[in-house]
DNA sequence: TATTTTCCGTTGCAAAAGCAACACATTATG
DNA sequence: CATAATGTGTTGCTTTTGCAACGGAAAATA
């Protein structure tokens, strides 16, 4: 299957779309945009890195997803079915695009490139979210803190190809991204260590097995 | 956003098809299919109920999805980035279409209706999943026992519009599927009847709150 | 219908995870 | 550069969860 998708030339076509759109920059920690029931937002992270969180009502802090540069993001990669708030927050200064549909299935009439080429390729974009997705659910169904944690870093191992990679969270982040209590995950990354499994240098994480 | 996907119209276009595919029947408890790297199977089930099971390491079994009767599986909802087995197992008498693809975006050249129907709907009913996905995120993400299983009934509550609703999993399936020990589970469960929560008649749940 | 198999419901005990608090390091910010 | 804010690392204690085991109910099967 061809998963390629050329997202410069995407954002080339941008400029000459027929639709409106908005580019704007975000400071640290600023909310980029909150999730909202029937709106069809596609936003492209120019730069920067940025979450999605969800608060519930424990107060509890979910990273949903954590996007870098050419990110793809919005409602059209999220149908809300809850009540629960969905806000992306910038994790560093952000350059974001944002672009509103009214079906995101349809060609405009106007045959404009930006639209051809999203509509070509959105499937794919869709599908990869798909991907995304069930990774994270099997990460999710891990019945242990520990297991979360091999499993995380065996996952960006493997992207990386080679044991030793940077982590793109914080510690404190990576918990509410594991849906784990912070501290517990801590007593587990020093087992981890004193087990031989892992060794950690600064932001880096290292695979001692296998 | 249209979401509507006939179904039916799209399994008769199936006869009229140009491409390879295979009828099959299953008794409980067989297995329908095994997820496989690179291949793009798509399958429609015709009638029965099935679900999509992972084996860990641990010997944990976790349901990754539960279909019935017209649901769409197969790899093109699913590309595989781990070594897990990945098993649809039928929970009752099944009956399931089996189609190959080679580019699932790309349309025969013979345009048959099968393909023009596929091409059309496909990123819809892709979406469809990337919900259900999401859904289930929000569900595996819950920290306890106790808001999993609140969290669960909520959402059937609301997609039967009552609140009161059969559970289509047996409680054994439904601690597989929330990701937590049978026997915790059913002491949670336990523990919403008593504080009044929750009442369960057979297979049948009735939310008493709110 | 008799018998086997699966599922339900329960419990004691052990292990894991959550909570709260704190000191210290590192990073932003006025 | 001083100070505030945030992240890291740790620990004692409590609560939740998992594990193992068992008896009985319900369902499937011979």
């Amino acid at each position: 299957m061809n998963t390629n998708f050329d997202i410069e030339k995407f954002i080339s076509d941008f400029s000459n779309s027929c639709q409106k759109k908005q580019k704007k920059v975000f400071n640290k920690n600023e909310v980029i945009t909150t999730y909202i029931k029937n709106r069809n937002q596609l936003c492209i992270l120019l730069d920067g890195h940025a979450d999605l969180v969800r608060y519930d009502l424990n107060g509890n802090r979910t990273i949903v997803e954590h996007f870098s540069k050419n990110a793809l993001f919005g409602e059209v990669f999220y149908t809300i079915t809850t009540n629960n708030e969905l806000l992306v927050e910038a994790k560093s200064n952000c350059t974001v695009l944002f672009y509103i549909y009214d079906d995101i299935f349809h060609k405009c009439k106007k045959n404009c490139k930006f639209h051809q080429n999203l509509s070509e390729n959105l499937p794919q974009l869709i599908l990869h979210k798909v991907t995304d997705l069930n990774m994270r659910i099997e990460l999710l169904t891990k019945r242990s803190t520990r297991d979360k944690l091999l499993g995380y870093f065996s996952l960006l191992s493997t992207r990386n190809l080679s044991k030793t990679f940077e982590l793109p969270f914080s510690l404190t982040d990576l918990a509410d991204y594991l849906s784990v209590d912070r501290s517990a995950m801590m007593r587990e990354l020093k087992l981890l260590k004193e087990d031989g499994l892992v060794e950690k240098v600064g932001n880096r994480i290292i695979l001692l097995y296998k």
